[in-house]
DNA sequence: TTGGGTAGGTAAAACGTTTTACTTTAATAT
DNA sequence: ATATTAAAGTAAAACGTTTTACCTACCCAA
C-alpha cells in the first residue's frame, strides 16, 4: 500500500499541488488562497489521513527538525535522565531526537557525527571526548549549532552547559575536612574530560588550602572500560592497605563499586569512615546509612542545553557563545 | 560552505554521476566500470572526505537505515540499558535507531508512530500500551517490519521478545510460601498492559495453588503517573494496616518506594519480613542486607530483538510470526 | 559482411516536497 | 478607455540520490 502523496491530494482536491502545500505549510493567507478552497482541501487531507513525506521535506528545505544528542552511555542513569529531559522539550517545539552513544571511543564519536551530519540533523547536543575537537569545529565551520554539555572542550569555541565541578567537588572534601578528616581518598576515573579533571583539582585544591599534603597513593583512578570486578579488586587494595578516613567518589559508578567492597569486607561507614557520591543515585538514599552525593542539576542542564538550541535554531545568526555553570548540590545523608 | 554532492565528484573525476554512484554502492563490478576510472574516483571521494546525502537517498530508495524504538520511559534503567544493547547491535549492522518515549500515553504513542511513519523508518520496536493497536495494525498492514516487546498485545499478529513474567511472579510467590510465608502482598501498578497483568496472575495462581485465599486488600495498584511521595504514602499505609509478612513488589522502582517506607518506619527485612522485587536495581545488591530480585534477561531480550528484526529486513517477505518467550531469573539475597 | 556479444559507460526519470516566478481575471483609479 | 493593482492560483525547477534503459566501440564468429 503506497502512501498518499501531496499529488494525490492535489488530484483529488482538483487543485495544484503548490496550492496544497501552501495549505500544508499554513502560507495559505499570505499567497492568497481562498477560504474555501483552503476548507476543501484541509478536510481532504483530514479524510484521507495524509502525512506529508518528511524525508522529501528535508531534502528540499535542507532541515530536518531533528536534533543529533551525542553521549557516552544511554544506560548510564545520568544521560538516560538527561535525555529524558531533553527529548521532552526538544518534543514539545516539533523537533525528535537522535541519540547514539559513545561508550568514551573518538572513533565511534566520529562517525556519530558522520552519520549525523550526512542525516542532515538541525543541532548537535554532545558531551564529548578529547580527541573530536577538529570535526567539532568542522561542523561548527560549516554554520551547524553545537552545544556541548557535562564535559567543555576547551579549544572549542561553542556554548556549554554544565555544572561547576570544581567547587562541587572542593565543597564535598571541605565537608571532610570540617568534620575532621585527614585522609582523604579520592577514586576518579582515567578518561581525559574536563569535568573530570576539575573534580580532581578541586580536590587537591581543597587539601592545599587546609594544609593537608597531597598524597598520591591516595587517589586511584580507574580505567574506563574495564570490567567491574577489576575495579572492585582495586579499590579493595586501596581501602585495606591505606589508613583512610574519608573518600570521595568522582562518579557515581565508581561509588557503586566502592559500596560493594565496603560489604564485601565489613567495613562501616560512620564516625571514623566517610563517604561522599559524585552524582546522585536512587541506591544513596535507600543505602544505610545514607550516602552523601553532589547533585548535579539535572533539571537545569536540560533546560539550559534546550533553551539555548532552540534559539539558536530560531535565529540564522550565529549567536553569542555561552557559558552556563550551574551550581552542583552537596547532599549530606546519614 | 555547502556539502559536497556525487555531481561534485563526478565533474571532479571528469565521469557521470551514474559512474559515481555505482561505484559508491559497490556495484562498480557488475556495471562493468573500469579498475582505474574506481580507483580514481574512490581516490577523489576520500580526499575530498564526500558522504553521500542520506536524505536523499532515502528518498529515492524508500528506506532510511533507521529503526524507530518506542519504549515507555528512556529514563527508566531497564529500557535505558535494553535500549543500550540493541543501538549496540543495531550500530553494527548499520543500522541508526531513533527513540522516543511514550510515558504511557496514547496520544503520545500514536504521534510517535506517525513521526515515525513520515520519517519512512524501516523497522519498528515497541513496548506498546493499550490502545495502539489499530496503529500497529495499520503499519502491519503496509508492510512494515514491527517487533514488540517486553508487553505483547494479545490482538496483534506479529512477533514478541519478552520474559517469561507468569512464570517469575509465580516462582517469587511459591519461594515466599516455601518459607512459611501466610500473608503474602502485592505492590503493582494500574497500567493495563500484558506483562503487569500476567504478574498479577502468575501471584494469584500460586496463591491458589497453595491453599491460600486471595485476599484483595493486600493487593496494592498504584497509579502510574503519579507523585513518589503519593505512592510511599499508599505503601506505608498497606504496610502499616495489614498483617503481611512478604511482598512482591511488581517494578523496579515501586520496590524503590517500598524501601524507602521500610526505612521510614524502621521496619526491618528479615525472618518475619521478606521482600522481591521484579526487575533488578543496583540499589538491591547493595541494600543490607540484598534484596531479591527477579532479573529479566535483558541480553537476551536485545538479541532477540535485533535478530527477528534484521531478518526481517534482510528478506523482502514477510516472515512467520515468533514469539521469543525467556525465562527470568529468581536471585535470592541476603 | 553481418550479427551478436561485451566492455565501458551515460542520460534522464523518479522519489515527494518547497518555492520562485509567472499567468489570468477582475476590480479600481485616472 | 486605459493603466495599475490585487486576488487566486499554477508550472516548473530544485534538492541529491538510484536505477532503468540506452549508447558506442570494439571484437569475433559465421
Amino acid at each position: 500500500m503506497k502512501s498518499l502523496s501531496i499529488k494525490d491530494i492535489a488530484v483529488k482536491a482538483n487543485v495544484s499541488i503548490t496550492t496544497v502545500s501552501f495549505i500544508i505549510n499554513g502560507k495559505a493567507k499570505e499567497k492568497s488562497i481562498s477560504e474555501a478552497v483552503i476548507e476543501k482541501v484541509e478536510k481532504i487531507i483530514e479524510e484521507s489521513g495524509y502525512k506529508p513525506n518528511q524525508i522529501a521535506r528535508s531534502l528540499r528545505t535542507g532541515n530536518s527538525n531533528i536534533i543529533g544528542l551525542i553521549i557516552e552511555d544511554i544506560s548510564n542513569s545520568f544521560f538516560s535522565r538527561i535525555a529524558r529531559l531533553i527529548e521532552d522539550k526538544a518534543y514539545k517545539k516539533g523537533y525528535k531526537i537522535i541519540y547514539s552513544s559513545t561508550e568514551n571511543s573518538v572513533d565511534k564519536a566520529k562517525e556519530l557525527i558522520n552519520m549525523f551530519k550526512s542525516r542532515k540533523v538541525d543541532a548537535y547536543i554532545i558531551s564529548p571526548i578529547k580527541g573530536i575537537e577538529e570535526d567539532i569545529q568542522m561542523l561548527l565551520d560549516d554554520g551547524n549549532p553545537v552545544i556541548l554539555f557535562d564535559r567543555n572542550l576547551p579549544d572549542i569555541n561553542t556554548s556549554y552547559v554544565g555544572a561547576d565541578h570544581f567547587n562541587a567537588s572542593y565543597q564535598s572534601i571541605q565537608s571532610f575536612i570540617d568534620q575532621g578528616k585527614k585522609n582523604i581518598a579520592l577514586v576518579t576515573t582515567d578518561i581525559n574530560v574536563e569535568q573530570i579533571i576539575e573534580r580532581y583539582d578541586g580536590y587537591k585544591k581543597a587539601l592545599e588550602d587546609n594544609g593537608i599534603k597531597y598524597d598520591d597513593s591516595l587517589v586511584l583512578k580507574i580505567h574506563f572500560n574495564q570490567e567491574e570486578s577489576e575495579t572492585i579488586e582495586q579499590i579493595k587494595t586501596l581501602f585495606e592497605h591505606k589508613k583512610i578516613d574519608a573518600v570521595l567518589f568522582a562518579t557515581n559508578y565508581l561509588a557503586i563499586s566502592g559500596l560493594k567492597v565496603l560489604k564485601k569486607i565489613n567495613k562501616k561507614i560512620g564516625d571514623d569512615f566517610a563517604v561522599i557520591a559524585y552524582d546522585d543515585h536512587e541506591a544513596f538514599e535507600l543505602h544505610t546509612p545514607g550516602i552523601s552525593t553532589v547533585q548535579q542539576p539535572l533539571e537545569e542542564i536540560a533546560e539550559n542545553v534546550i533553551k539555548l538550541i532552540l534559539k539558536q535554531l530560531s535565529t540564522k545568526t550565529k549567536l553569542e557563545n555561552q557559558q552556563v555553570i550551574i551550581p552542583a548540590k552537596l547532599i549530606i545523608r546519614d
